[in-house]
DNA sequence: TATTGTTATACTCTATAACTATA
DNA sequence: TATAGTTATAGAGTATAACAATA
């Protein structure tokens, strides 16, 4: 019977998640963010302009944990709240010029980061890690 | 250009390993430990008798995290402190009767909670996520 | 002097409750 | 009445610093 920690599966994952978070952190801090920052960025950059609360969902954090988030972002100019028009009660957010360079230079470097922490093993155990991870997420 | 958070390997491995401790801890709750309680009497379990120190060591947590956790596994009667006759700084640390009832219990029912999240995929690619996050973290 | 266990303390992360303003 | 954003607060988790006993 095995008694070592590294064949419990959560034991594993939760040290996968840290490597990996370090590994991110790092390539993203000359840049002035971090992994989560750069997660808030990519809802940001990509889809319709959307509130905070909003954007907290599909990060699957707290709205009250965006409010520290967005003002960190906003005060590094990364980022801008403006009330929508339709609804003062929401705050529209949006990258900045700024926020939008910031974020090219992010996806980079955190495409880069990913690829290091995967290079131990082949890319399609890499593959097969995000589809097995999806498989076990989504529901 | 995805912007789905589900897309960076970091979220998924986040939330896999929020799921998995989750489903243990539930499992786990009816015998009165954890998931993290379950990882230090797998070392206590398996190994020679060994001091706090060497017990935090294995798990990967300071030695100071170790007290409070000997603190409640030992007021459960699960764990029992006597002092090392060779080195009287130390702490052997010994799992009592009841802790290895406790423990064998605990298996059977970490064994079924890890079963169960994996079932949403092949038992191939449960053994090749497992050989993939070894790899991922060892080094 | 260095190490083990302990305690006190601080720090990070995040959520809950309560407030304001809008709807 | 209900919702979005905000603030204050609290809780979990864990680490660092300092101390006592022992080596």
């Amino acid at each position: 019977m095995s008694t070592d920690p590294h064949d419990v599966l959560n034991y594993l994952l939760k040290h996968a998640t840290m490597r990996l978070a370090a590994l991110t952190d790092t390539a993203l801090a000359p840049l002035g963010i971090d992994g989560k920052d750069f997660g808030a960025l990519r809802v940001l950059a990509g889809g319709e302009p959307a509130s905070q609360l909003q954007v907290a969902q599909r990060l699957g954090i707290d709205r009250t944990t965006m409010v520290a988030l967005l003002d960190e972002l906003e005060r590094k100019g990364i980022v801008v709240r403006r009330p929508d028009p339709e609804d003062r009660r929401r705050n529209i957010v949006a990258l900045t010029e700024q926020g939008r360079r910031t974020f090219e230079a992010a996806r980079a470097a955190h495409a880069e980061a990913e690829s290091a922490f995967l290079a131990a093993v082949g890319p399609g155990a890499a593959d097969e890690l995000r589809r097995t991870l999806r498989a076990l997420v989504s529901p």
